[in-house]
DNA sequence: GTCTATAATACGATAGAC
DNA sequence: GTCTATCGTATTATAGAC
């Protein structure tokens, strides 16, 4: 489980951290992992092997706590589990810290480099196909396409609201204030117009 | 007007286009602008300095153009006003994806060089609060502070959805139409409250 | 598998002529 | 103001011992 290749990963993640994706360097990645640049080489074959690995590293990450809540924990229900789930990247914890500007990281880079935006794109539709169904068990008014929009809406958002909070633009507060607004409004307007349907004059 | 320094800062803004402001190399700057490497030092005095000019030259450019509406145009209305301040940014023309893919860096930048945020914060500011504006005037149903959240909330979207485009993971079209539909969202909650105040049972 | 040592080169920056 | 030539170093990557 700790092999020194996990080791390597997990160090590499807390170089871009520091320093970006493109601001990794293999010496200092060696010297955050406790290891010597070739053996790097040896298990990562280049530069573009060690991101490789650690993107893939960093998003199986993210899908295993997003999946891990304590199922002892007390139930929220629907529209809980949705603010939750997507609150959960607005925190300022090491873990999260990590996720959040790897992941941005990732998405910055691939503008530049082709090569990554397959991955990122699976990625970006499962997490998308995630938050498209809590808001359909949170909001069973609408119809799929309406859940699906509205989650590219959320998760888009999210990632705009990460980025300004990783770049000092706003405080963490504000942008999870921010965002939990947004989630009312998604959820808040599909209610409305059921209760409009059925109640209003 | 058209001098070498003004030259080489549009040269760089195509660079940063290309390579991003971290993959930015003053060789292919120089290459691309048409001059000698020893002419943009002598001009911006080291690399960071060359970053800094750009940053400012592309924001001001930006400001420009969105301040640049033809004013022989038909009158949008407020509504229409606000719809085509946001959805300009999201358009596949060489200015808007020089100025949005230079924006998009200059914020992953500044995740991780310090001096980058205070302009950028600065520059944010003036454009929520710009789109706070538009906001009031199109829906005068809300209170400024409920204006200036709305603004943050979908410039953020904005952000988060022009890298996306950026990135891949999303078409053009589909970006402009969750931006237009959230836009629609914004202000119709607000309408649709007044409506329920003056007109609902 | 892991290390030390080093090759090869890319890159930022400067010197000095015109 | 602008160029050619070059320096010094940071960085990727490899060779070869253990």
């Amino acid at each position: 489980m700790s092999d020194r290749r996990t080791d390597i990963l997990e160090a590499a993640t807390r170089v871009i951290t520091r320093r970006g994706v493109r601001g990794l360097r293999v010496g200092e990645l060696a010297a955050e992992a406790g290891v010597s640049t070739s053996l790097i080489y040896y298990h990562f074959t280049d530069r573009a092997g060690i991101l490789r690995r650690t993107l893939e590293f960093i998003i199986a990450r993210a899908d295993r706590y997003t999946a891990e809540r304590d199922p002892a924990a007390a139930p929220l229900g629907p529209r809980g589990d949705l603010r939750q789930a997507l609150l959960l990247e607005l925190q300022d914890t090491p873990e999260v810290r990590e996720n959040s500007t790897a992941w941005g990281e990732l998405r910055a880079s691939a503008i530049f480099e082709p090569d990554l935006r397959e991955d990122l794109a699976k990625a970006t539709l499962a997490w998308v196909q995630e938050t498209a169904e809590l808001i359909g068990r949170a909001s069973p008014g609408g119809t799929a396409p309406e859940h699906a929009a509205a989650a590219e809406r959320l998760t888009s958002l999210l990632e705009g609201l990460s980025t300004r909070w990783l770049s000092g633009s706003i405080p963490l507060e504000h942008a999870r204030r921010l965002l939990g607004d947004a989630i009312d409004a998604e959820l808040g307007a599909a209610r409305d117009s059921a209760v409009r349907v059925g109640v209003a004059c």
